[in-house]
RNA sequence: UGCCGGGUGGUGUAAUGGUAACACUACUGAUUUUGGUUCAGUCAUUCAUGGUUCGAGUCCAUGCCCGGUAGCCA
């Protein structure tokens, strides 16, 4: 596979070297073998285009691609297109999209519904040698007939039909003759397994549905199980990397392989990935947009790949995400807190710093000259010096964080409190002369403070002169509004699935899970482009919406808030 | 209750019969014009019982607990 990102190409060699998971160490093996010595590592990514792309999916994906990456083998991007009903073009374009950005590239594109004719083929074949057969039973006789957990199921009364009118049955059923779900193929092995899915599992159901590809041309649809196996191998995929739910069906995938006789890939299960606070199922995914609990798919409260980056997420943050949670059969929950560090991990390289009042209050520095304006240089990114840095404007009139003043302060709060000194930074120090109020509320409307004009930033030993807190701030005149959205978790409750008795999941959704404000910026802001992340200092990490951004109206999301020590010291002391 | 799979610090993941480690979290301290970052340090782990062995997280047995599985979904 080719990579999109080649400087990942290196890294993963060494870095992931140091432990081999239960995957690689199953893939050295098999290379040993004299079935696959000499060959190459063959992997597939093989999504159905019935949802968008989650962070589950993400997991899947630098799995099998960075499988193909590391052992310089090939991934194929396959889509797992066999039930039109459910399936349609937009998902498929989005998943192509996903995969890329997250910073992959496919080897091939191919689609299950490519393998339709040899699929039948390939049907017609089996039933010649006596291990297909068309059945009669109706969907509920077929689960009837099919046992339970502990008990043997029973033959069709179908089953011994012989092969020339089974041929002629599933031609007919080829051809449109039947009505839906009046007939199906199914393979004859074991009504009596221990594995259900040996008892005589439908291979094809009769289904008039337009597909996204085929169009009209077919009526009947082939099975997951009779499909995934073979496509796998028609590629010469030689691991098919799955979810520890297909555990069950690997007797059947290898069943089919070995009845046909064609080229058998290995099928090697892993545990899916869950977060806490996050749900994952497409269904609930799906249900979540249809009712309109969120905007839509890309809503950066969703875990899908698109929800994610309309946040403010980024690919390497994704990846290096992907890669600390490692891949095991065990079945686990990974903490979101891990996702958010992740992203904070790389925002803190790479994201400019910027100066940003989400709920202000205003002070007047009653000592500074009405109409004069400072521009106060401010470092673009402390941690890559390369980044420079800008101008900010500095007046009589600021806005700062509400929750940078406290009228009564505990000894702890080193922000302003009456009386007190703080830093603004890159600016001067100033201190609180006096607190404004509204006679009919009492609500605080403004402060009254004094500036230490020897104090300016980056002026000499005078100016730097120590004080216990550092807060930001916008200038009231030369500021600008922007809209911001500040999410947070879409659900209250760590595991989101566990409602009351006769609840759902969505009695778990946090009603607070979007919060908008109006902001006031410095102007640099105006000049931000759509998806351009930032750091709103001592805030968080902030992105310039994808959608609704523009110079003329200035949206920004919070992808995620700075770690909080303040608020865990507040907590302690009660 | 059949079949399949799984149980290692708070959370994940290693250790492939030979000193139980790594990351994250938590906590403590240092640095800091972001209560951010960074740095240093601390706490904390093999489901249970028995067996094999000089030596068991690893192999064997039994038990316990957890997950998946009875779509003409994937």
């Amino acid at each position: 596979m080719s990579a999109a990102n080649s400087t990942s190409d290196t890294n993963t060699d060494d870095s992931s070297n140091r432990h081999l998971n239960f995957i690689e160490q199953e893939i050295e093996k098999d290379f040993q073998l004299p079935k696959l010595m000499g060959k190459h590592l063959s992997t597939r990514f093989p999504p159905e285009p019935n949802g968008y792309l989650h962070i589950g999916h993400a997991k899947s994906i630098c799995l099998n691609f960075g499988l193909a990456q590391k052992y310089h083998g090939t991934c194929n991007l396959r889509f797992d297109d066999t039930n039109p009903s459910k399936e349609e073009q937009e998902y498929v374009d989005s998943i192509q999209n996903d995969v890329h950005w997250l910073g992959f590239d496919w080897d091939g594109l191919y689609y299950a519904s490519d393998y339709f004719d040899q699929l039948y083929q390939w049907a017609i074949d089996l039933i010649k040698v006596g291990k297909a057969f068309v059945c009669d039973l109706t969907g509920d006789q077929i689960r009837e007939y099919r046992g339970t957990l502990t008990a043997p199921g029973k033959d069709s009364p179908y089953r011994d039909r012989s092969i020339e009118e089974n041929l002629e049955l599933f031609e007919r059923m080829k051809q449109g003759q039947f009505p839906d779900g009046s007939r199906t193929l199914r393979a004859k092995i074991d009504m009596s397994a221990p594995n259900i899915n040996l008892r005589d599992p439908v291979m094809y159901r009769v289904l008039r549905a337009h597909h996204h590809r085929t169009g009209d041309k077919w009526c009947i649809y082939p099975m997951y199980d009779w499909a995934h196996g073979q496509s796998d191998s028609i590629e010469g995929i030689t691991h098919s990397i799955c979810t520890l739910e297909f555990e069950d069906h690997r007797p059947l995938y290898n069943w089919f392989c070995e009845n046909l006789g064609i080229f058998h890939p290995r099928q090697i299960e892993f545990a899916r990935l869950n977060l806490s606070y996050t749900v994952m199922s497409k269904r609930k995914l799906l249900q979540l947009v249809k009712e309109n609990h969120v905007r839509g798919w890309d809503d950066p409260r969703m875990p899908t790949i698109s929800g994610l980056r309309r946040r403010g997420y980024t690919a390497e943050s994704i990846r290096s995400f992907c890669d600390r949670i490692g891949v095991a059969k065990f079945y686990s929950t990974i903490d979101v807190t891990v996702l958010e560090n992740s992203v904070r991990e790389h925002l803190n390289q790479v994201a400019n710093r910027v100066m940003v009042v989400l709920r202000p209050l205003k002070i007047v520095l009653t000592n500074y000259p009405e109409g004069k304006v400072e521009w106060m240089e401010a470092t673009n990114n402390p941690e890559d010096a390369g980044a420079g840095s800008r101008q900010v404007p500095f007046s009589r009139e600021l806005w700062i964080e509400r929750e940078d003043f406290m009228e009564e302060a505990p000894k702890k709060f080193f922000r302003l409190k009456p009386g007190g000194e703080v830093r603004l930074r890159y600016a001067y120090i100033i201190k609180c002369e006096e607190i404004v109020k509204d006679p009919e509320t009492g609500e605080i409307t403004e402060l009254r403070c004094i500036y230490d004009p020897d104090t300016r930033s980056g002026s000499g030993p005078a100016a730097e002169r120590k004080v216990k807190g550092t807060i930001h701030w916008v200038s009231a005149q030369e500021g600008v509004q922007a809209e911001v959205r500040l999410y947070d978790r879409l659900f209250l409750n760590e595991d989101p699935e566990n409602a009351a008795e006769g609840g759902s999941f969505l009695d778990n959704l946090n009603p607070e899970s979007l919060e908008v404000v109006t902001a006031h910026c410095e102007p640099a802001l105006a000049k931000a482009v759509a998806g351009e992340r930032f750091q709103f200092e001592r805030l968080g990490y902030f992105c310039a919406d994808e959608k609704d951004f523009s110079p003329q109206r200035l949206v920004f999301n919070r992808t995620v808030g700075l770690r909080d020590s303040w608020t865990k010291i507040q907590a302690k002391d009660g």
